[in-house]
DNA sequence: GTCTATAAAAGGATAGAC
DNA sequence: GTCTATCCTTTTATAGAC
């Protein structure tokens, strides 16, 4: 909004404190004051400019909702072989999954869904669902051309992000530091990678 | 613990009104006040039996943490059908997970994971981690039978239960209830150990 | 707009009677 | 063991000066 200039103004200031405080603390714990504190501002200066703390929540969600989309590769358009397209398509996605700001976002996101269902969902359809549709546009296009055999794009699409991501984050946002069998995402791609092709081997 | 005999003690009706009401606002909006009063005991009572927040909180975590993973079918003991048995383990392992009390307690565990940190890993070790040690024995024991081709049953064990379970639950524990693309199921279930099997094909 | 100071409320924990 | 009443801290939100 705001198409204030380039001075690193007060709000911006807010922001980005607001949202260290938050993704670190988690919403109940994260108070005005250590907010305040952390942005170098007073706390009627938040009130001012926000509301109050449930607008400067959604303010820090919403913001930065769109931008994680934004990396996930448009490798998919290049005419590269399928098998190499969807190895960095799933290696773009760990890379960005298992990043701890992710992992601290969806935390603080989830945790909320009760306080705060509408942001859940926006949550939900700017990120993963359109990550699902972009690569089930993909999908449909491999199989037009022949090159795959997927009868469902978007069923294949979420099956594949499952796989990909699905155990790994699960432990990831369990905190689980030092597991006992160790997982080489590399190897892990690959696996997957073949594995879904293999599936949908056209013929 | 507390071999006690029948009747309904203080000690249980503080744990189911504890377990109702963390779950049902997370461990921050969970005023000792509230559950208390949902008990039916005065808040002393629950200090006298629990000591304090954190460790009623802890009891009623770990309290039904095994009890999930024994509803997983020991179906792969059965000397039936691989297909069948993958077949009856996802489809078990949804019921399970899309589970309104599941989404719930994995929420509040994986929301406190940063204050208590050893509870999210125990909850981890208890629930999927056994779980996809199970699968994977499972696995390992057709793959020496010669009736599929896994050669690491671990890994191929996360990447099932990613597949089978990885994007619904995402969407669930997000709270997302209108999908614009629905899912069926049995659908889904059908094609995931489909693919599976293909993937895994001996010879 | 921004700051300091304060109000008003809520929650965790405890003291003391029974 | 259990209850009632209370203390102390923290937190959101606002009032008023500059």
């Amino acid at each position: 909004m705001e198409a204030t200039g380039s001075p690193p103004s007060k709000r911006e200031a807010i922001l980005a404190a607001a949202t260290r405080v938050f993704l670190e603390l988690g919403y109940g714990a994260a108070s005005m004051d250590t907010i305040a504190r952390a942005a170098g501002v007073s706390k009627q200066t938040i009130y001012s400019h926000f509301g109050g703390k449930p607008a400067l929540f959604e303010a820090i969600i919403l913001e930065r909702c769109d931008r994680l989309l934004e990396s996930l590769p448009a490798v998919a358009d290049a005419g590269s072989d399928a098998e190499v397209a969807l190895r960095a398509i799933a290696t773009r996605l760990l890379e960005l999954m298992l990043t701890p700001e992710f992992v601290a976002r969806f935390r603080v996101v989830m945790a909320e869904s009760s306080r705060f269902p509408e942001l859940a969902e926006v949550y939900y359809r700017s990120g993963p669902e359109r990550a699902t549709a972009r690569l089930a546009d993909y999908l449909a296009r491999l199989h037009r051309r022949g090159l795959l055999d997927v009868t469902d794009p978007h069923l294949a699409a979420l099956q594949f992000f499952g796989m990909i991501s699905g155990s790994l984050f699960l432990r990831h946002v369990l905190g689980v530091v030092a597991p006992p069998q160790s997982v080489d995402l590399e190897r892990h791609v690959q696996t997957a990678v073949r594995d879904f092709l293999v599936a949908h081997r056209p013929g």
